[in-house]
DNA sequence: CCGGGCTGTCACGAATTCGTAACATCCTTG
DNA sequence: CAAGGATGTTACGAATTCGTGACAGCCCGG
C-alpha cells in the first residue's frame, strides 16, 4: 500500500505508532534521530513522514527544512509531532511546510486518521495554501496579514487563526467543537460559546467582508465563496 | 447492536454507566478489576471499552497498555474515566493510546455521546459518503447544503439530519424509533409522532423532491432511489 | 504600579426551531 | 361502507440558539 517513515527518539513512541500504522495497513520504516531520518527519507522514498519535533543531533525543524529543500523529498507530506501547542505556529510556518501536526499526547487512532486524511488529500485537490482570497478579502498566512479591498485589517492572533481555519475548510461547515480543536488546540475546557464571541469580533473587524462567514444554525460556522 | 465492556471497581459507577448505555441500545459487559477486564476483553470481543483509570490489582493504565499490545484487542476503542483532569495527559499519552477520556464526575449523556462518536468513527467508513444524490436532489453533508435542481433549500439542523439518515439507509425502511435513535441521538423520551411532524416540514421544503421520501404505513419511512 | 489590549465567560433578548396536542384525512380491514 | 387505526396538517407554547454588550482576569510594556 503506502510506506510511512516514523521518526522519534523514544523507542516506546516509535513502537506504538509503528504498531498502529501497520494495523491500518501501512508499511513502516523507522528512524531514531535526524540524520538517520534524512538518510532513510531518500533511501526509502516514503509516501509520508511522521516526524517528532524534538530529536537529538539534528532537530525536527531542521530535518523538515532540509527535506523540503531537497527536490527528492520536498513533495512528501509531513506530520509533525509536537509536545507543546505553542510550537504549532512555527511548525505550520511557511519556511517549514509541515502539512499537519499533532500535539502530544495524542491517541494513535487520531494519528491514523490524520495519516489517512493526508494520504487522501495527496491524491485529491484540497491543499493548504499560503494565501486565500475571497473576493475583496485576502488572507496572507505566512505574513499574518488580512486585507479587505487592499486595506489592512488588524486581527488578533485568535481571530486570525479562526479566519484561516474557516478559509482552509472553505465551504464545509465547522462545528464549534471542531473550531475549538483547530484554533484552540485541544483545549477542551473552553466554552463553545467563546467561538461565538470571537466570530462576532471577527465579523465586526471584517466589515462588509463578514458576509463570507455564514452561521449555520444548530451546526456551526462556514466560510462561503461568494 | 454493539457490545461495550465497562470496567470500574465501584459497583455504583458501573451500574450507572451500564444503565445508560443499555438505554442507548448497547449490550453491556462489566468487569470490576484489571485482570477480569483483560479476560473479558478477549473473551467477549467488545466493540468498545469504558475503562476506569484507578483499579485494584492491575491499574487502568496498565490494562490499557496491555490491550494495545495484544493484536486481538488493539483495535478496540477505549474511553478512559479519570477522576482528575490533571491525569488526562497521561491517559492520552503516546504510550497508552486511549481514544478519548471523560473526567469524573460526568453526565451520562456526555458518556453516551462520546461512545456513539467513537463507534461511528469506527464503522462509518464504507457506507458513509459526503454526498448523496437522488435525481435532482443533492445532499452535501460537509457543506450542510441541500439543493433541488440546483436551487438551495434551507433546512434546519434536525431536518437535515433526518434527511441524511434516510439517504444513508436508502431503500431500507426506518422505523420511527430507529430514526429517533439516529437523528435525536440519546434522547429516548421523545414522542414518535414528532418524527411525523419533521417529515412533514421536510417534505414541504423539498417540494417535488419530497417524492423520494416514502411513507411505509405501519412501519416507518423510507428513502427511495427514483 | 498603571493602563491597555486580548481573552474567556456570562447574561439578556430576539429570532428561530422544536415537540406536542388537536384535528383532519387517508388507508386498511372486515 | 363503516370503523378504527395510522398518518398528514396545523397551531402554539416551550426550548434552544445565536448575536450582542458587559465585564473580569491576564499579560505585557511603559
Amino acid at each position: 500500500m503506502a510506506r510511512i517513515l516514523v521518526v522519534d527518539d523514544e523507542p516506546d513512541a516509535v513502537e506504538l505508532v509503528e504498531f498502529n500504522l501497520k494495523s491500518a495497513g501501512y508499511e513502516v520504516v523507522t528512524a531514531s534521530d535526524g540524520s538517520e531520518a534524512l538518510k532513510k527519507a531518500k533511501a526509502c522514498s516514503p509516501d509520508l513522514i511522521v516526524l517528532d519535533l524534538m530529536l537529538p543531533e539534528v532537530d525536527g525543524l531542521e530535518v523538515c527544512k532540509i527535506l523540503r529543500r531537497d527536490p527528492a523529498t520536498s513533495g512528501i507530506p509531513i506530520i509533525m509531532l509536537t509536545a507543546k501547542a505553542a510550537e504549532i505556529d512555527r511548525v505550520l510556518g511557511l519556511e517549514l511546510g509541515a502539512d499537519d501536526y499533532i500535539t502530544k499526547p495524542f491517541s494513535p487512532r487520531e494519528l491514523v486518521l490524520r495519516v489517512k486524511n493526508l494520504m487522501k488529500r495527496d491524491q485529491g485537490k484540497d491543499e493548504k495554501k499560503d494565501r486565500y482570497q475571497l473576493g475583496e478579502l485576502v488572507i496572507d498566512v505566512p505574513r499574518h496579514l488580512v486585507t479587505v479591498q487592499g486595506k489592512r485589517v488588524d486581527l488578533t492572533a485568535t481571530e486570525f487563526k479562526l479566519l484561516t481555519v474557516l478559509a482552509q475548510r472553505r465551504g464545509r461547515v465547522q462545528s464549534r467543537e471542531q473550531l475549538l480543536q483547530d484554533v484552540w488546540q485541544y483545549d477542551n475546557l473552553i466554552d463553545t460559546r467563546t467561538v461565538d464571541t470571537h466570530m462576532r469580533r471577527l465579523r465586526e473587524k471584517l466589515g462588509r467582508a463578514a458576509r463570507y462567514l455564514d452561521t449555520v444554525r444548530g451546526v456551526g460556522y462556514r466560510c462561503v465563496e461568494n
